[in-house]
DNA sequence: GTCTATAGCTAGATAGAC
DNA sequence: GTCTATCTAGCTATAGAC
């Protein structure tokens, strides 16, 4: 039983890579096959539904890391700046320092825009409103505070996207960095 | 000849609708045909490079709104300031307020990132050094002149991204705004 | 230059042996 | 639970009449 459940999320792993590099649309079952060393009738075994459902548990854990590494930290009761620091931190290695692509973005194209808009979503609000409770125990007012989490976002997405088609990974921590100064500049 | 021209123009406007909503993968040649009007092999008469050509004659034409609406602009005579308002009016334009994908995103991702990657690549740099440009001439340094034209495309692409999927268009005006006054500061 | 018809292939998805 | 083998539908792309 362990067993079998360490190994499925191993190959959700596997497939969470393929959807970020290839898209939704872009990743055929072969290459999923391929890429988690299963056949596709034994994809098909593990995830009845499909591809979709395949998207679906891999948004799973994407929404399992949002809420541990993120949601959990930014809510604690560290030190404002600790968490701020340590969340940053986080993401920083989560995008491997602007070299990987967002899977939720990955997610949000063609086919798959309509099949995984609310769970994508769903986590994004629950990031926004993360930073925001950080910005408002650092002391800055409510509508202040919600623009600074949705800032947030923006600025980690867009430079994201530049990072990756200009090739310059320093974008993004640059980024990071816009962050972390919009947080602490008082 | 005329007639032909300004023929072939709306076809390319029709597929960059249907590239901008469903991705280039996403993009069968029934639908791309469906939308232009045209059969299947029409639009390989006109396009002999089938998809691909397709997604790059949309990615002239944008190539050409960026010259026209922004460089051109940007690097004008006119006051900086009313520079940076046209600029900012031409994108919330081009975005229909946050309501529309941008088309190069949606090239972005997939079998067209390696296709298309360095057309792309050309014309977000474009964007970046005419806002950069128009810091310079509003007083910044050439470092934080930089940072601006870079930040200004980073809050674009991030806030379209969030305002399309949280479907809150408020949030691309929120970004446009921020910009103008990261420029206005001084 | 546009059409109908179709070739050739690969996609997602299943059947059934083991 | 994993495999090989296969189905059908849809894909890109082309042939050839008009």
């Amino acid at each position: 039983m362990a067993t079998v459940k360490v190994e499925t999320d191993v190959v959700i792993e596997r497939l969470m890579e393929v959807f970020r590099s290839v898209g939704y649309d872009g990743a055929s079952m072969a290459q999923l096959a391929d890429a988690t060393g299963l056949q596709k009738a034994s994809l098909y075994h593990r995830f009845p539904g499909g591809k979709q459902e395949m998207a679906m548990a891999v948004l799973d854990q994407v929404s399992e890391w949002n809420q541990r590494q993120l949601v959990d930290v930014l809510y604690s009761s560290a030190p404002p700046k600790t968490r701020l620091i340590t969340a940053l931190r986080s993401i920083s290695q989560l995008y491997d320092g602007g070299r990987l692509a967002c899977i939720l973005r990955a997610l949000s194209h063609g086919t798959a825009a309509d099949l995984f808009r609310q769970p994508i979503a769903a986590i994004f609000t629950k990031w926004v409103d993360a930073f925001a409770h950080l910005a408002q125990d650092l002391g800055f007012d409510q509508q202040t505070s919600r623009h600074l989490g949705g800032s947030t976002l923006v600025r980690i997405q867009g430079s994201l996207i530049l990072a990756q088609t200009l090739n310059q990974p320093t974008l993004f921590e640059q980024a990071l960095h816009d962050i972390e100064t919009d947080f602490l500049i008082n």
